[in-house]
DNA sequence: TTTTATTATCGTAATATTGCAATATATAAA
DNA sequence: TTTATATATTGCAATATTACGATAATAAAA
């Protein structure tokens, strides 16, 4: 039916596979690297980084931003995006609590 | 078009959001959660663990497995799946340069 | 061999995602 | 105020994902 049946989980999953699917896409992969190799934060001119058309980069980083992922500032004529580094820790602890786990087990 | 411009993007972009792909729904997650829960490398009664189909469960096991994130061996009549742990430590590395690279920023 | 249990595949319906052209909105500069 | 620049929104077409019933495939047990 493509919808997924979200009530049947709980919040904890629901919340870390709502994360991982804003991250889940290679523009948003390459989104998110941009903004990490420029020193400063970065506008818009993730545009001109990417091959894509400039409504298509606006919605990945509207879905970035719903996710928590990146926030923006206005910034006179532009704005200004830049990673969320608690929501990033947040994602970087689940797959940290997964390894710990997997090290007290054999397959 | 519903259609991701994968060749525009690096192969290390497209690996990493096939991987994330793979884990984004709470369906995979909760599979996931559940093979690190059980002590041994469980098999196919994930499917009386989740309020979803066989079929549903089956195909999101085919998921994970094409993803290399769980790996099946046959055990007589059942399947005995279980976490490919050097797939999420491979993950588990990305997030963690990403949070590496975000201490020595500011926003 | 027949039965039973376990998992996979097929086909299909409902919905979601991706991408872009066209256009709107917002703000700075002239 | 007009113009230019930057970003967002709308609408749509193409494709992907999710879920499941029906059914097939596989292998142990009877």
């Amino acid at each position: 039916m493509g919808i997924t049946k979200s009530e049947s989980f709980t919040d904890e999953q629901n919340e870390i596979a709502n994360l991982l699917k804003a991250l889940a896409n290679p523009a948003r992969v390459a989104i998110i690297q941009y903004l990490l190799k420029v020193d400063s934060c970065i506008c818009g001119d993730i545009v001109n980084e990417l091959p894509l058309a400039q409504p298509t980069i606006s919605q990945h980083l509207k879905e970035l931003k719903n996710a928590n992922i990146i926030q923006g500032t206005i910034e006179g004529k532009s704005i200004c995006y830049c990673i969320n580094s608690e929501t990033m820790t947040k994602i970087e602890r689940y797959f940290e609590g997964i390894s710990l786990k997997l090290k007290n087990k054999c397959c």
